[in-house]
RNA sequence: GUCCCCAUCGUCUAGCCAGGUCAGGACAUCACCCUUUCAAGGUGGCGACGCGGGUUCGAAUCCCGCUGGGGACGCCA
Protein backbone atom coordinates (compact mmCIF):
# COMPACT_ATOMS: atom_id res chain seq x y z
CA UNK A 1 0.00 0.00 0.00
CA UNK A 2 1.27 3.25 -0.45
CA UNK A 3 2.05 5.41 2.00
CA UNK A 4 0.04 8.62 2.20
CA UNK A 5 0.46 11.37 4.58
CA UNK A 6 -1.23 14.40 5.15
CA UNK A 7 -0.50 17.72 6.90
CA UNK A 8 -3.88 19.34 7.84
CA UNK A 9 -3.89 22.49 9.07
CA UNK A 10 -6.73 24.91 9.79
CA UNK A 11 -6.18 28.41 8.42
CA UNK A 12 -6.92 30.35 12.19
CA UNK A 13 -3.46 31.74 12.18
CA UNK A 14 -0.10 31.77 10.49
CA UNK A 15 1.75 28.78 9.84
CA UNK A 16 4.42 28.36 13.12
CA UNK A 17 7.31 26.20 13.69
CA UNK A 18 5.59 23.61 15.60
CA UNK A 19 3.23 23.33 12.43
CA UNK A 20 6.34 23.56 9.96
CA UNK A 21 7.99 20.39 11.82
CA UNK A 22 4.33 18.53 11.73
CA UNK A 23 4.58 19.03 8.54
CA UNK A 24 8.30 18.45 7.79
CA UNK A 25 7.65 15.38 9.38
CA UNK A 26 4.57 14.05 7.14
CA UNK A 27 6.44 15.11 4.31
CA UNK A 28 10.02 13.13 5.13
CA UNK A 29 7.71 9.96 6.18
CA UNK A 30 6.16 10.55 3.01
CA UNK A 31 9.31 10.64 0.72
CA UNK A 32 11.27 8.12 2.98
CA UNK A 33 8.41 5.60 1.83
CA UNK A 34 8.05 6.71 -1.89
CA UNK A 35 4.45 7.98 -0.83
CA UNK A 36 2.70 11.21 -1.35
CA UNK A 37 2.18 13.95 0.86
CA UNK A 38 -1.25 15.83 1.33
CA UNK A 39 -1.98 19.36 2.32
CA UNK A 40 -5.82 19.84 3.67
CA UNK A 41 -7.31 23.00 5.01
CA UNK A 42 -9.38 22.55 8.06
CA UNK A 43 -11.51 25.26 7.32
CA UNK A 44 -15.06 23.90 8.33
CA UNK A 45 -14.68 26.89 11.38
CA UNK A 46 -16.22 29.35 8.82
CA UNK A 47 -15.82 32.42 11.91
CA UNK A 48 -12.28 31.63 12.37
CA UNK A 49 -10.74 30.91 9.24
CA UNK A 50 -9.63 33.07 6.25
CA UNK A 51 -7.75 33.48 3.09
CA UNK A 52 -5.02 35.40 3.86
CA UNK A 53 -3.89 32.62 6.85
CA UNK A 54 -4.49 29.83 4.28
CA UNK A 55 -1.78 31.71 1.87
CA UNK A 56 0.44 32.40 4.37
CA UNK A 57 0.25 28.24 5.17
CA UNK A 58 0.73 27.60 1.47
CA UNK A 59 3.47 30.36 1.41
CA UNK A 60 5.51 29.18 4.27
CA UNK A 61 5.46 25.51 3.11
CA UNK A 62 6.65 26.19 -0.29
CA UNK A 63 9.09 28.38 1.25
CA UNK A 64 10.53 25.49 3.23
CA UNK A 65 10.43 23.27 0.00
CA UNK A 66 7.65 21.12 1.56
CA UNK A 67 5.50 21.95 -1.20
CA UNK A 68 2.48 18.86 -1.23
CA UNK A 69 1.93 16.28 -3.78
CA UNK A 70 -1.71 16.99 -3.42
CA UNK A 71 -3.65 19.87 -2.40
CA UNK A 72 -4.58 22.29 -1.10
CA UNK A 73 -8.10 20.61 -0.25
CA UNK A 74 -10.48 22.82 1.34
CA UNK A 75 -12.88 20.61 3.73
CA UNK A 76 -15.53 23.97 3.13
CA UNK A 77 -15.40 22.59 -0.62
CA UNK A 78 -16.70 19.02 0.80
CA UNK A 79 -19.89 19.66 2.64
CA UNK A 80 -21.78 17.12 0.46
CA UNK A 81 -19.69 14.58 1.38
CA UNK A 82 -19.36 14.68 5.08
CA UNK A 83 -23.06 14.90 5.10
CA UNK A 84 -23.58 11.58 3.20
CA UNK A 85 -21.26 10.14 5.82
CA UNK A 86 -23.37 11.57 8.68
CA UNK A 87 -26.37 9.77 6.75
CA UNK A 88 -25.30 6.83 7.10
CA UNK A 89 -24.09 6.61 10.68
CA UNK A 90 -27.69 7.88 11.09
CA UNK A 91 -29.18 5.02 9.43
CA UNK A 92 -26.89 2.81 11.33
CA UNK A 93 -27.98 3.94 14.72
CA UNK A 94 -24.82 5.14 15.74
CA UNK A 95 -25.37 8.92 15.67
CA UNK A 96 -28.75 10.73 16.49
CA UNK A 97 -30.07 14.29 16.81
CA UNK A 98 -29.40 16.31 19.72
CA UNK A 99 -31.59 18.99 20.53
CA UNK A 100 -30.05 20.98 23.59
CA UNK A 101 -29.43 24.21 24.00
CA UNK A 102 -26.41 25.90 24.50
CA UNK A 103 -27.41 26.86 28.17
CA UNK A 104 -28.46 23.46 28.92
CA UNK A 105 -24.81 22.12 28.18
CA UNK A 106 -23.09 25.11 30.01
CA UNK A 107 -25.35 24.47 32.81
CA UNK A 108 -24.99 20.13 32.53
CA UNK A 109 -21.22 20.99 32.47
CA UNK A 110 -20.85 23.17 35.31
CA UNK A 111 -23.03 20.51 37.60
CA UNK A 112 -20.18 18.22 36.36
CA UNK A 113 -17.38 20.21 37.05
CA UNK A 114 -18.77 21.31 40.57
CA UNK A 115 -18.73 17.57 41.51
CA UNK A 116 -15.51 17.00 40.71
CA UNK A 117 -16.59 15.33 37.12
CA UNK A 118 -15.09 14.91 33.69
CA UNK A 119 -17.48 17.09 32.12
CA UNK A 120 -19.34 15.83 29.28
CA UNK A 121 -22.38 15.09 27.66
CA UNK A 122 -24.36 12.43 29.29
CA UNK A 123 -26.29 11.22 26.20
CA UNK A 124 -29.87 13.01 27.77
CA UNK A 125 -30.79 13.22 23.69
CA UNK A 126 -30.04 9.82 22.69
CA UNK A 127 -33.45 8.46 23.01
CA UNK A 128 -35.50 11.70 22.05
CA UNK A 129 -38.21 10.71 19.31
CA UNK A 130 -39.93 14.08 18.67
CA UNK A 131 -38.21 17.08 17.23
CA UNK A 132 -38.02 19.87 19.70
CA UNK A 133 -39.92 23.68 18.52
CA UNK A 134 -37.77 26.45 17.67
CA UNK A 135 -34.35 24.00 18.16
CA UNK A 136 -32.03 23.51 15.11
CA UNK A 137 -30.35 20.18 16.13
CA UNK A 138 -26.85 19.11 15.80
CA UNK A 139 -25.71 15.33 15.21
CA UNK A 140 -24.13 13.67 17.69
CA UNK A 141 -22.11 10.42 17.33
CA UNK A 142 -23.16 7.47 19.37
CA UNK A 143 -19.78 6.31 21.21
CA UNK A 144 -19.97 2.52 22.85
CA UNK A 145 -20.77 2.51 26.19
CA UNK A 146 -18.16 0.14 27.42
CA UNK A 147 -14.57 -1.78 25.98
CA UNK A 148 -11.44 0.22 25.64
CA UNK A 149 -9.61 1.95 22.67
CA UNK A 150 -6.31 0.65 22.05
CA UNK A 151 -4.33 3.24 20.02
CA UNK A 152 -0.69 1.78 18.94
CA UNK A 153 1.09 5.38 18.42
CA UNK A 154 3.93 4.71 16.25
CA UNK A 155 5.91 7.07 19.03
CA UNK A 156 4.38 6.21 22.20
CA UNK A 157 3.58 2.54 21.79
CA UNK A 158 0.34 1.74 23.34
CA UNK A 159 -2.26 3.60 25.09
CA UNK A 160 -5.53 2.77 26.54
CA UNK A 161 -8.59 4.73 26.94
CA UNK A 162 -12.07 3.54 28.37
CA UNK A 163 -15.11 4.08 26.59
CA UNK A 164 -16.59 5.18 29.35
CA UNK A 165 -14.52 8.35 29.54
CA UNK A 166 -15.45 9.50 25.81
CA UNK A 167 -18.88 10.91 25.21
CA UNK A 168 -20.96 11.35 22.57
CA UNK A 169 -19.34 14.07 20.69
CA UNK A 170 -21.11 16.36 18.23
CA UNK A 171 -20.19 15.64 14.60
CA UNK A 172 -22.16 17.85 12.34
CA UNK A 173 -23.95 21.54 13.81
CA UNK A 174 -26.56 23.22 13.32
CA UNK A 175 -25.51 24.64 10.25
CA UNK A 176 -24.87 21.34 8.58
CA UNK A 177 -21.12 21.97 8.97
CA UNK A 178 -19.12 19.10 10.14
CA UNK A 179 -17.20 19.63 13.12
CA UNK A 180 -13.53 18.71 12.96
CA UNK A 181 -13.32 14.94 14.69
CA UNK A 182 -15.97 13.83 12.18
CA UNK A 183 -14.37 15.76 9.01
CA UNK A 184 -10.90 14.55 9.93
CA UNK A 185 -12.22 10.59 9.76
CA UNK A 186 -13.88 11.25 6.44
CA UNK A 187 -11.80 12.85 4.96
CA UNK A 188 -8.38 10.43 6.20
CA UNK A 189 -10.60 7.72 5.07
CA UNK A 190 -11.60 9.39 1.53
CA UNK A 191 -8.36 10.25 0.72
CA UNK A 192 -6.33 6.86 1.89
CA UNK A 193 -4.32 8.62 4.11
CA UNK A 194 -1.96 5.93 6.18
CA UNK A 195 -0.42 7.71 8.43
CA UNK A 196 -1.96 10.27 10.22
CA UNK A 197 1.52 12.25 11.63
CA UNK A 198 0.11 15.08 13.74
CA UNK A 199 0.92 16.60 17.63
CA UNK A 200 0.38 15.27 20.72
CA UNK A 201 -2.44 17.54 21.64
CA UNK A 202 -4.92 15.31 19.37
CA UNK A 203 -3.62 12.39 21.47
CA UNK A 204 -7.35 12.41 23.39
CA UNK A 205 -8.83 13.05 19.98
CA UNK A 206 -7.63 9.53 18.80
CA UNK A 207 -9.78 6.94 20.20
CA UNK A 208 -12.65 8.89 19.54
CA UNK A 209 -11.68 9.06 15.59
CA UNK A 210 -11.05 5.27 16.29
CA UNK A 211 -14.69 5.00 17.07
CA UNK A 212 -15.67 6.93 14.08
CA UNK A 213 -13.76 4.60 11.53
CA UNK A 214 -15.12 1.63 13.46
CA UNK A 215 -18.82 2.89 13.05
CA UNK A 216 -18.40 3.81 9.40
CA UNK A 217 -16.46 -0.03 9.12
CA UNK A 218 -13.32 1.65 7.88
CA UNK A 219 -9.45 0.66 7.99
CA UNK A 220 -7.94 3.22 10.75
CA UNK A 221 -4.76 4.56 9.69
CA UNK A 222 -1.76 4.49 11.94
CA UNK A 223 -1.28 7.71 14.11
CA UNK A 224 1.90 9.24 15.56
CA UNK A 225 1.82 11.90 17.84
CA UNK A 226 4.52 14.08 17.98
CA UNK A 227 4.61 16.54 20.82
CA UNK A 228 4.73 19.85 20.92
CA UNK A 229 7.52 22.65 20.94
CA UNK A 230 7.56 24.76 24.38
CA UNK A 231 9.20 28.71 24.23
CA UNK A 232 12.32 29.10 26.35
CA UNK A 233 9.71 29.45 29.28
CA UNK A 234 8.64 26.05 28.84
CA UNK A 235 5.22 26.92 28.16
CA UNK A 236 3.59 26.23 24.97
CA UNK A 237 5.26 28.27 22.11
CA UNK A 238 3.28 31.70 21.86
CA UNK A 239 3.41 35.11 19.95
CA UNK A 240 5.50 36.53 22.85
CA UNK A 241 8.32 34.26 22.66
CA UNK A 242 9.15 36.36 19.12
CA UNK A 243 9.47 34.43 15.60
CA UNK A 244 6.95 31.85 15.47
CA UNK A 245 5.65 32.22 11.71
CA UNK A 246 7.54 30.61 9.28
CA UNK A 247 7.19 33.68 7.15
CA UNK A 248 8.34 35.95 9.53
CA UNK A 249 12.01 33.55 9.86
CA UNK A 250 12.11 34.36 5.82
CA UNK A 251 11.76 38.35 7.06
CA UNK A 252 14.71 37.49 9.80
CA UNK A 253 17.15 36.32 7.00
CA UNK A 254 17.35 32.76 7.88
CA UNK A 255 17.80 30.44 4.62
CA UNK A 256 14.88 27.72 4.89
CA UNK A 257 17.45 25.02 4.64
CA UNK A 258 18.60 25.75 8.34
CA UNK A 259 15.09 25.77 9.41
CA UNK A 260 14.32 22.56 8.08
CA UNK A 261 17.73 21.38 9.30
CA UNK A 262 17.01 22.89 13.51
CA UNK A 263 13.24 21.83 13.20
CA UNK A 264 14.04 17.94 11.82
CA UNK A 265 16.67 17.67 14.92
CA UNK A 266 13.82 19.60 17.60
CA UNK A 267 12.37 15.86 18.38
CA UNK A 268 14.13 14.01 16.42
CA UNK A 269 18.13 12.66 15.81
CA UNK A 270 20.31 10.40 14.08
CA UNK A 271 23.08 9.33 16.74
CA UNK A 272 25.11 12.69 16.92
CA UNK A 273 24.63 14.19 13.46
CA UNK A 274 23.33 17.99 13.81
CA UNK A 275 23.90 18.63 10.08
CA UNK A 276 21.79 16.87 8.06
CA UNK A 277 21.28 17.86 4.05
CA UNK A 278 17.43 16.99 2.12
CA UNK A 279 18.64 13.72 1.21
CA UNK A 280 19.61 12.91 4.40
CA UNK A 281 16.83 13.88 5.85
CA UNK A 282 14.37 11.57 3.25
CA UNK A 283 16.73 8.52 3.68
CA UNK A 284 17.64 8.40 7.54
CA UNK A 285 14.14 9.77 8.42
CA UNK A 286 12.02 7.14 10.78
CA UNK A 287 9.26 8.59 12.74
CA UNK A 288 9.44 5.96 15.27
CA UNK A 289 12.86 7.85 16.17
CA UNK A 290 11.01 10.87 17.22
CA UNK A 291 11.59 11.58 21.03
CA UNK A 292 8.44 11.64 23.38
CA UNK A 293 8.93 14.71 25.34
CA UNK A 294 8.02 18.06 24.29
CA UNK A 295 11.18 20.40 23.49
CA UNK A 296 12.26 24.29 23.74
CA UNK A 297 13.13 25.97 20.67
CA UNK A 298 16.56 27.22 20.87
CA UNK A 299 16.81 30.49 18.63
CA UNK A 300 21.26 30.26 19.53
CA UNK A 301 21.13 26.93 17.89
CA UNK A 302 19.16 28.07 14.71
CA UNK A 303 21.04 30.89 14.65
CA UNK A 304 24.08 28.71 14.81
CA UNK A 305 23.10 26.56 12.17
CA UNK A 306 21.65 29.42 9.57
CA UNK A 307 25.49 30.90 9.45
CA UNK A 308 26.40 27.50 9.16
CA UNK A 309 24.36 26.88 5.87
CA UNK A 310 25.33 30.75 5.08
CA UNK A 311 28.91 29.87 5.28
CA UNK A 312 28.68 27.07 2.90
CA UNK A 313 25.85 28.48 0.38
CA UNK A 314 26.88 29.27 -2.97
CA UNK A 315 27.04 32.60 -3.61
CA UNK A 316 24.68 32.25 -6.26
CA UNK A 317 22.24 31.35 -4.36
CA UNK A 318 22.93 33.88 -1.32
CA UNK A 319 23.05 36.65 -3.21
CA UNK A 320 19.44 36.58 -4.85
CA UNK A 321 18.66 36.38 -1.04
CA UNK A 322 20.61 39.06 0.22
CA UNK A 323 19.18 41.67 -2.15
CA UNK A 324 15.78 42.11 -0.25
CA UNK A 325 17.58 42.87 2.70
CA UNK A 326 19.74 45.33 1.18
CA UNK A 327 16.78 46.70 -0.39
CA UNK A 328 14.83 47.18 2.64
CA UNK A 329 17.60 49.10 3.72
CA UNK A 330 16.81 51.68 1.37
CA UNK A 331 20.29 50.95 -0.74
CA UNK A 332 20.83 51.55 -4.60
CA UNK A 333 21.92 48.02 -5.40
CA UNK A 334 22.98 48.89 -9.23
CA UNK A 335 26.08 51.31 -8.02
CA UNK A 336 27.72 49.04 -5.81
CA UNK A 337 30.01 45.87 -5.82
CA UNK A 338 28.61 42.82 -7.01
CA UNK A 339 26.17 40.99 -4.80
CA UNK A 340 27.94 37.84 -5.48
CA UNK A 341 31.46 39.69 -3.72
CA UNK A 342 29.72 41.02 -1.02
CA UNK A 343 28.57 37.83 -0.08
CA UNK A 344 31.84 36.23 -0.14
CA UNK A 345 33.31 38.60 1.85
CA UNK A 346 30.67 38.79 4.66
CA UNK A 347 29.41 34.80 4.95
CA UNK A 348 31.42 34.49 7.45
CA UNK A 349 30.83 37.35 9.42
CA UNK A 350 26.54 37.19 9.75
CA UNK A 351 24.18 34.86 11.36
CA UNK A 352 21.67 35.86 10.05
CA UNK A 353 21.13 37.69 5.94
CA UNK A 354 19.62 40.37 7.52
CA UNK A 355 23.09 40.84 9.60
CA UNK A 356 24.67 40.53 6.79
CA UNK A 357 22.68 43.27 5.12
CA UNK A 358 23.37 45.57 8.02
CA UNK A 359 27.11 45.24 8.11
CA UNK A 360 26.96 45.88 4.40
CA UNK A 361 25.50 49.14 3.95
CA UNK A 362 29.66 50.58 3.36
CA UNK A 363 29.69 48.83 0.27
CA UNK A 364 27.21 50.86 -1.34
CA UNK A 365 26.71 54.21 1.02
CA UNK A 366 29.34 56.51 2.12
CA UNK A 367 28.65 56.29 5.85
CA UNK A 368 26.59 59.37 6.77
CA UNK A 369 28.82 59.70 10.41
CA UNK A 370 31.69 58.35 12.22
CA UNK A 371 31.11 56.17 14.90
CA UNK A 372 32.09 58.19 17.70
CA UNK A 373 34.37 55.79 19.67
CA UNK A 374 35.80 54.67 17.01
CA UNK A 375 36.39 58.02 15.51
CA UNK A 376 37.83 59.27 18.83
CA UNK A 377 40.29 56.07 18.54
CA UNK A 378 41.37 56.12 15.36
CA UNK A 379 40.85 59.55 13.25
CA UNK A 380 42.84 61.45 16.03
CA UNK A 381 45.58 63.82 14.64
CA UNK A 382 48.55 61.54 14.10
CA UNK A 383 46.00 59.41 12.02
CA UNK A 384 46.05 62.33 9.00
CA UNK A 385 49.86 61.54 7.99
CA UNK A 386 49.35 58.09 7.77
CA UNK A 387 45.61 58.66 6.10
CA UNK A 388 47.58 61.18 3.57
CA UNK A 389 50.27 58.73 2.82
CA UNK A 390 47.97 55.42 2.52
CA UNK A 391 46.01 57.79 0.02
CA UNK A 392 49.16 58.54 -2.51
CA UNK A 393 49.73 54.44 -2.06
CA UNK A 394 46.13 53.68 -2.70
CA UNK A 395 45.63 56.26 -5.97
CA UNK A 396 48.91 54.94 -7.47
CA UNK A 397 47.78 51.12 -7.42
CA UNK A 398 47.89 49.84 -11.05
CA UNK A 399 44.77 46.74 -10.37
CA UNK A 400 42.82 47.24 -7.69
CA UNK A 401 43.07 43.87 -6.01
CA UNK A 402 43.40 42.37 -2.66
CA UNK A 403 46.75 41.52 -3.00
CA UNK A 404 47.92 44.59 -4.38
CA UNK A 405 45.96 46.83 -1.78
CA UNK A 406 47.10 44.39 0.88
CA UNK A 407 49.99 45.03 -0.27
CA UNK A 408 49.62 48.82 -0.38
CA UNK A 409 48.63 49.07 3.27
CA UNK A 410 51.65 46.92 4.69
CA UNK A 411 54.43 49.42 2.50
CA UNK A 412 52.34 52.47 4.32
CA UNK A 413 52.87 50.74 7.84
CA UNK A 414 56.50 50.46 6.85
CA UNK A 415 56.96 53.44 5.46
CA UNK A 416 55.20 55.35 8.21
CA UNK A 417 57.33 53.36 10.87
CA UNK A 418 53.54 52.06 12.54
CA UNK A 419 52.22 48.93 13.13
CA UNK A 420 49.22 47.96 10.48
CA UNK A 421 46.87 48.53 12.88
CA UNK A 422 47.77 52.30 13.04
CA UNK A 423 47.06 52.06 9.23
CA UNK A 424 44.32 50.01 9.14
CA UNK A 425 41.97 51.09 11.58
CA UNK A 426 41.88 54.57 10.90
CA UNK A 427 41.17 53.50 7.31
CA UNK A 428 38.16 51.41 8.04
CA UNK A 429 36.98 54.15 10.09
CA UNK A 430 37.11 56.31 7.18
CA UNK A 431 35.77 53.62 4.96
CA UNK A 432 33.24 52.34 6.85
CA UNK A 433 32.18 54.72 10.00
CA UNK A 434 33.16 52.20 12.11
CA UNK A 435 35.88 50.20 13.78
CA UNK A 436 34.93 46.78 12.36
CA UNK A 437 34.13 45.64 9.32
CA UNK A 438 35.67 42.86 6.78
CA UNK A 439 39.78 42.80 6.27
CA UNK A 440 40.92 46.09 5.04
CA UNK A 441 41.56 44.83 1.99
CA UNK A 442 38.24 43.32 1.45
CA UNK A 443 36.94 46.37 2.60
CA UNK A 444 38.85 48.55 -0.16
CA UNK A 445 37.62 45.65 -2.66
CA UNK A 446 33.95 46.24 -1.84
CA UNK A 447 34.16 50.42 -2.02
CA UNK A 448 36.02 50.39 -4.81
CA UNK A 449 38.92 53.05 -5.98
CA UNK A 450 36.95 56.68 -6.59
CA UNK A 451 34.85 55.86 -3.41
CA UNK A 452 38.32 54.85 -1.12
CA UNK A 453 39.65 58.48 -2.45
CA UNK A 454 36.64 60.28 -1.31
CA UNK A 455 35.94 58.68 1.74
CA UNK A 456 39.84 59.43 3.10
CA UNK A 457 39.51 62.95 2.06
CA UNK A 458 36.34 63.22 3.55
CA UNK A 459 37.78 61.38 6.61
CA UNK A 460 40.80 63.66 6.51
CA UNK A 461 38.65 67.08 6.65
CA UNK A 462 37.01 66.01 9.74
CA UNK A 463 40.14 65.06 11.16
CA UNK A 464 41.68 68.75 10.49
CA UNK A 465 38.32 70.28 11.83
CA UNK A 466 38.54 68.39 14.68
CA UNK A 467 41.66 69.33 15.14
CA UNK A 468 41.00 72.81 14.52
CA UNK A 469 38.99 72.84 17.60
C1' G B 1 -11.41 18.21 39.28
C1' U B 2 -11.23 13.91 35.66
C1' C B 3 -8.58 11.48 31.74
C1' C B 4 -4.09 11.17 28.79
C1' C B 5 1.11 12.09 27.91
C1' C B 6 6.11 13.23 29.45
C1' A B 7 10.95 13.42 32.67
C1' U B 8 19.63 12.74 30.91
C1' C B 9 24.07 19.13 31.24
C1' G B 10 20.89 26.13 30.86
C1' U B 11 18.98 24.20 25.65
C1' C B 12 18.71 20.17 21.59
C1' U B 13 20.05 15.26 22.28
C1' A B 14 23.11 9.93 22.24
C1' G B 15 22.84 5.95 25.57
C1' C B 16 17.20 2.93 27.57
C1' C B 17 13.88 -1.69 24.01
C1' A B 18 18.34 -6.61 24.29
C1' G B 19 21.24 -3.64 32.75
C1' G B 20 28.25 -3.40 33.32
C1' U B 21 30.77 3.21 29.11
C1' C B 22 35.39 8.09 33.16
C1' A B 23 27.14 9.06 30.93
C1' G B 24 29.04 10.85 24.54
C1' G B 25 28.02 14.96 20.94
C1' A B 26 26.02 19.88 19.53
C1' C B 27 24.32 25.05 20.87
C1' A B 28 25.19 28.59 24.63
C1' U B 29 28.93 30.08 28.25
C1' C B 30 34.15 30.75 30.17
C1' A B 31 39.60 30.58 29.16
C1' C B 32 43.52 30.35 25.79
C1' C B 33 45.56 30.34 20.62
C1' C B 34 45.31 32.78 15.81
C1' U B 35 44.79 38.06 14.41
C1' U B 36 45.13 44.95 11.09
C1' U B 37 39.28 45.46 13.63
C1' C B 38 35.03 42.34 14.04
C1' A B 39 34.08 37.69 12.92
C1' A B 40 35.29 32.84 11.44
C1' G B 41 38.53 28.88 12.91
C1' G B 42 41.46 25.85 16.58
C1' U B 43 42.32 23.92 21.71
C1' G B 44 40.62 23.29 26.53
C1' G B 45 37.19 24.09 30.93
C1' C B 46 32.35 24.30 33.49
C1' G B 47 27.98 21.48 33.18
C1' A B 48 22.92 16.29 33.65
C1' C B 49 20.59 10.77 34.72
C1' G B 50 14.00 14.90 39.42
C1' C B 51 13.07 12.09 44.31
C1' G B 52 12.05 7.50 47.01
C1' G B 53 11.51 2.42 47.02
C1' G B 54 12.26 -2.25 44.87
C1' U B 55 14.56 -6.40 41.26
C1' U B 56 19.92 -7.50 40.51
C1' C B 57 26.63 -9.08 41.98
C1' G B 58 25.61 -4.48 39.26
C1' A B 59 20.22 0.34 37.42
C1' A B 60 20.34 6.44 33.42
C1' U B 61 18.64 1.66 31.48
C1' C B 62 13.56 -3.02 34.23
C1' C B 63 9.11 -2.48 38.02
C1' C B 64 6.19 0.54 41.63
C1' G B 65 5.17 5.10 44.05
C1' C B 66 5.91 10.35 44.56
C1' U B 67 7.02 15.03 42.71
C1' G B 68 7.24 18.21 38.74
C1' G B 69 5.79 19.71 33.74
C1' G B 70 2.50 19.50 29.52
C1' G B 71 -2.07 18.35 26.93
C1' A B 72 -7.33 17.36 26.61
C1' C B 73 -12.22 17.80 28.60
C1' G B 74 -16.42 23.14 22.68
C1' C B 75 -21.91 23.39 17.62
C1' C B 76 -12.24 25.26 17.87
C1' A B 77 -8.89 22.59 15.25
Amino acid sequence: MTVRTRFAPSPTGYLHVGGARTALFCWLHARHHGGQFILRIEDTDRERSTPEFEADIIEGLTWLGLAPDEGPIRQSDRLELYARYVARLMEAGRAYHCYCTREELDAMRDAQRAAGEKPRYDGRCRHRTEPRPGVEPVVRFRNPDDGEVVVDDLIRGRMVFANAELDDLVIMRADGAPTYNFSVVVDDLEMAITHVIRGDDHINNTPRQMNIFAALEAPVPAFAHVPMILGPDGQKLSKRHGAVSVTQFREEGFLPDALVNYIARLGWSHGDQEVFSRDELVALFDVADVNRAASVFDNDKLLWLNQHYIQRASAAELAPALAPHLRRLGLDLDGGPALGDVVEVQRDRAKTLVEMADKSVFAFRQPTAFDEKAAGKHLRGDAAPVLRALREAIAGIESWTGDALHEAVEATAGACDVKLGKVAQPLRVALTGEGASPAIEKTLLLVGREQTLRRIDHALDWIAAEVGR
